[in-house]
DNA sequence: GCGGTAGCCG
DNA sequence: CGGCTACCGC
């Protein structure tokens, strides 16, 4: 059971590059990120063509995420709890072959300090929450998406440059580590102690030829999926495609 | 001698397509209209590096003509005379292998009547005026451009429908008549009767497809140069492929 | 830099 | 519909 997660800056700008990706390493459930469009725009029966099942929780413009599954998609839930004031789109769970798999598009958070910080510091408390209530469930679950956090100094390609930065700051990795504590395993992390392996570069300043990254794309596992998994990756290779993501796929392997 | 006239509705949005045209088919001279960009802005370098010398009057946003040519360009005149406040850049003419070329985008006109139609009739007067004194000139002389007229009924797909249009309107048609009744040679019509050849087909309603184009695309000879006219053509090829522009090539072999 | 938006234009 | 101008977000 492979599950991968991709921040795609657009699902409509991205659909041959994600339909390529589909075919090449060929998982069978993908949380995307960032869609920018709302349901009735979504590339559905492009998907439904090449034989995936959809769950997707759009908005115009911008956020918006989505699940690709091989296998039917049941249950689903599209808001995260907490915040009936919240309008944006960054959280949707289904459950997949017997897995609670969660697509979610943490906020950003920049400028730091400022009303964004203090959002992005109030939606990862929900989202603990949520993953409390989710954890007590006892089944296996996999949260992925784009955390926009870089959990330590071997997650950035400069650490000194970026810890002003929301991403970095000790605020949002305190509240990452705490969720972490509830009884997550991260699992990139978990088989890769090597310091410098990326999920982001920047479009801007030619940050991905210089190999200036950011590794924000995580995938966090329940204990129940934890002792399934035997493998986890960055798959590098559609960040250097034409009209290529900022982002590009992880994806972990479960027992 | 090849010479070629095409709008390409921005020289920077289409220079893979122009550049592969040019080496197709080869002309020696290819005016180009609507280049949408400044002087600094024309990817000058580009076509010097395939060969090609560059006359350019350009516009930010708007127009711009341009002159390509595999022999010298001399005696540049980026003007047409008779209006110092008009700042549309639409005009630009030079010697080339004995030749008086230009190349010219003649007003749309629409809505008519109104201020823009008033200015595409002015336009013609001056262009009447300029076209005299060329000709006495009595050299070679290839008026070559996106004259946005439809000189007859045959040169439209829906004649009935497109007849209050500025391109089609009664005003605009007897200046175009006064203008080739100096003595100028139409030269796609002059070797070709047949009607339904367009070299325009809007973007908008499927016109491509459905075949609903315009002939509004014209070059016109002197006599010096109409006695060298062997061929002409409307190339549709390039109206077919991706990114294309709506307008398409056409272009004279002179003797 | 590269997505999205809106309005202007032909 | 597909250029342009702008701005917004990351």
């Amino acid at each position: 059971m492979r599950i991968a997660t991709w921040n795609v800056n657009s699902v409509n700008a991205r659909l041959t590059n994600v339909m390529e990706w589909l075919a090449d390493a060929k998982p069978d459930v993908l949380g995307l990120q960032e869609i920018k469009c709302p349901d009735d725009k979504f590339p559905r029966l492009e998907f439904e063509a090449a034989g995936w099942r959809v769950a997707v929780h759009g908005q115009k413009s911008y956020n918006g995420v989505a699940i690709l599954a091989r296998h039917p998609i049941d249950n689903v839930v599209t808001e995260l709890a907490g915040d009936p004031a919240d309008e944006q789109a960054r959280w949707i769970e289904a459950d997949i072959a017997g897995i609670r798999v969660v697509s979610l598009y943490l906020p950003n958070g920049n400028p730091a300090p400022g009303e964004k910080f203090t959002y992005k510091l109030g939606w990862m408390r929900r989202m603990i929450d949520r993953a409390q209530e989710l954890l007590a469930e006892g089944r296996p679950l996999v949260l992925a998406g784009d955390y926009n956090i870089c959990p330590t100094a071997a997650d950035v390609y400069d650490p000194e440059g970026w810890k002003a930065d929301a991403l970095c700051r000790p605020e949002s990795r305190a509240l990452y580590r705490e969720l972490c504590h509830l009884g997550l395993t991260e699992a990139f992390r978990a088989l890769h102690p090597e310091p410098g392996r990326y999920s982001f570069w920047d479009y801007q300043g030619g940050a991905w030829p210089r190999g200036e990254g950011l590794r924000i794309d995580h995938l966090l596992l329940s204990p129940q999926a934890a002792d399934r998994l035997v493998a986890c990756d960055i798959d590098k290779a559609p960040r250097g495609k034409d009209k290529a993501s900022d982002h590009t796929p992880v994806w972990v392997e479960l027992a």
